[in-house]
RNA sequence: CGGGACGUAGUGUAACGGCUAACAUGCCUGUUUUGGGUACAGGUGACUCCGGGUUCGAAUCCCGGCGUCCCGACCA
């Protein structure tokens, strides 16, 4: 299967290193402590490597998104970096004037290319390749793939940068009706990835400017102090509004008054539009009906920003010592540390068979094989942020357990392996 | 793009215009230690961002670049 991950590791081969202390020229948290785990290395402001365990949590943010792109019929693509001038003036999107963001370079053999911001206009172009009925439709081709956006600032560590990977999907349907049911399916199928990143209870379904094609769009925004936007909430009803479309009107659609609002910051995890048929119109793309009338196809537009979630969850679920994974995006399933394993065969041999226990059970694995003291092993783990730890030594030998500790409380239990691995819950 | 701060070993900090640019950490050797970053000894590592200028003398002062962070603006 695409995408599948299922390796465990030995720590004493893994290239990167803890650091005590983070870059001095990294303030946001996310940044500090994921440079500081080894996860991510900056390359420039707003531009990130993903290291080993940094692309262990891409990869899984990215398989919980595509299982529900393809549940909800998503077909999966991945479209160039390198976009044409021509296209993009059709829709008068080239010019510096309308779009900021562009970064531009010439070909060598003469012409001008850019570099993809967003693809809603290569998308759609080619699919005038391969929508020519009403019978092709709809169609909702989606993909994961770095944008690349001039930003005059980038900030807040992974959560605002030039490069960044986002995943977009678009609807290609015959008329507003059934764009709005598959609309309304993406909301749920956002609504039950939002669950599965840990962050399902936290991020609201926001009413936010609508841009150039209609009035309204909507936002999923994830409620924290490190966002840089400000909505309002409704936390009864679970509805949210962004402070940059409040008002009356907006208030009296919504239901709801301004005396239960919540003025919180978050985070802008998704963001859904609905084009109409405007820019189909604009780049001709157009399908026969049943009647044989050429009609303009219907387009909508479907974000997920893949590196901001990663960044915004470090933010949230971390904590002095470190970073804290939501079991299902941990870059490994559990933390095995072994303590005296050089000055005792018998934990090392416990140790490593219980090493391949585990993986024989198909549960990935850091193994944290290294020669060192246990503070240090103690004091990584805790940076790195597995959320479960299991640790082999003399005295658990002893008992014949495993010790098991949670990260994110701190709870320590001795059990026997059958139960340590079911906390594994898999 | 407006405003502010800053740029010194891999990392974090110090150094009045004046000795060989210091300390911690990291890294290497050895001994030691082994349940929360062990201790000691020895060693390694910096054209002080770049280019000009002032001065007997510049990490330090001045000018220009480049870079980084923060506030704002922007965010289709």
């Amino acid at each position: 299967m695409k995408g599948e991950i299922s390796n465990s590791m030995r720590q004493s081969k893994l290239f990167t290193k803890t650091r005590r202390e983070a870059p001095k020229d990294e303030i946001s948290k996310n940044a500090e402590l994921l440079i500081r785990a080894g996860f991510i290395h900056k390359e420039m402001a707003g531009v990130y490597d993903f290291l080993p365990l940094g692309l262990l949590v891409i990869e899984k943010i990215k398989n919980i998104v595509r299982e529900e792109m393809d549940k909800i019929g998503g077909q999966e693509i991945q479209m160039s970096s390198l976009q044409r001038k021509e296209l993009w003036e059709r829709t008068d999107r080239w010019s510096d004037k309308n779009v900021d963001v562009w970064f531009k370079s010439k070909l060598n053999s003469g012409g001008e290319v850019g570099f993809g911001w967003s693809h809603e206009e290569p998308i759609t172009d080619m699919m005038k390749n391969y929508i020519g009925s009403y019978r092709d439709l709809p169609i909702y081709p989606y993909q994961f793939q770095s944008k690349l956006r001039n930003e005059l600032r980038a900030k807040s560590g992974i959560m605002r940068g030039r490069e960044f990977l986002m995943k977009d999907m678009y609807s290609y349907t015959t008329d507003e009706k059934s764009h709005q049911e598959f609309y309304d399916s993406v909301i749920e199928a956002y609504h039950r990835i939002f669950e599965k990143l840990g962050i399902g209870d936290i991020t609201y379904l926001t009413l936010a400017s609508g841009g150039a094609f209609t009035q309204f769009s909507h936002e999923f925004q994830t409620i924290t102090e490190s966002g840089e936007d400000v909505i309002y909430l409704e936390r009864e009803k679970k509805i949210a509004v962004n402070k940059e479309v409040l008002n009356d009107e907006v208030l009296k659609k919504e239901g709801i008054e301004r005396g239960n609002l919540e003025e919180v910051k978050a985070a802008e995890v998704g963001n859904i539009f609905d084009f109409k048929d405007i820019k189909s119109k604009e780049l001709g793309l157009y399908f026969k009906d049943e009647k044989g009338e050429e009609k303009p196809v219907h387009l909508g537009s479907y974000g997920i920003g893949i590196t901001r979630i990663m960044g915004t969850i470090a933010e949230i679920f971390s904590d002095d010592k470190g970073l804290v994974w939501p079991k299902n995006i941990s870059p490994f399933d559990v933390h095995l540390i072994s303590v005296g394993a050089e000055k005792s065969e018998a934990v090392k041999t416990a140790v490593d068979k219980l090493y391949d226990n585990l993986n024989s059970k198909g549960l990935t694995v850091l193994y944290d094989d290294r020669d060192l003291r246990p503070g240090e092993k103690f004091a990584d783990s805790d940076l790195i942020g597995i959320p479960t730890r299991f640790i082999i030594s003399e005295k658990t030998l002893e008992q014949g357990k495993i010790e098991v500790k949670d990260r994110e409380t701190g709870k320590v239990e001795m059990l026997e392996e059958e139960d340590a691995v079911s906390i594994l819950g898999k």
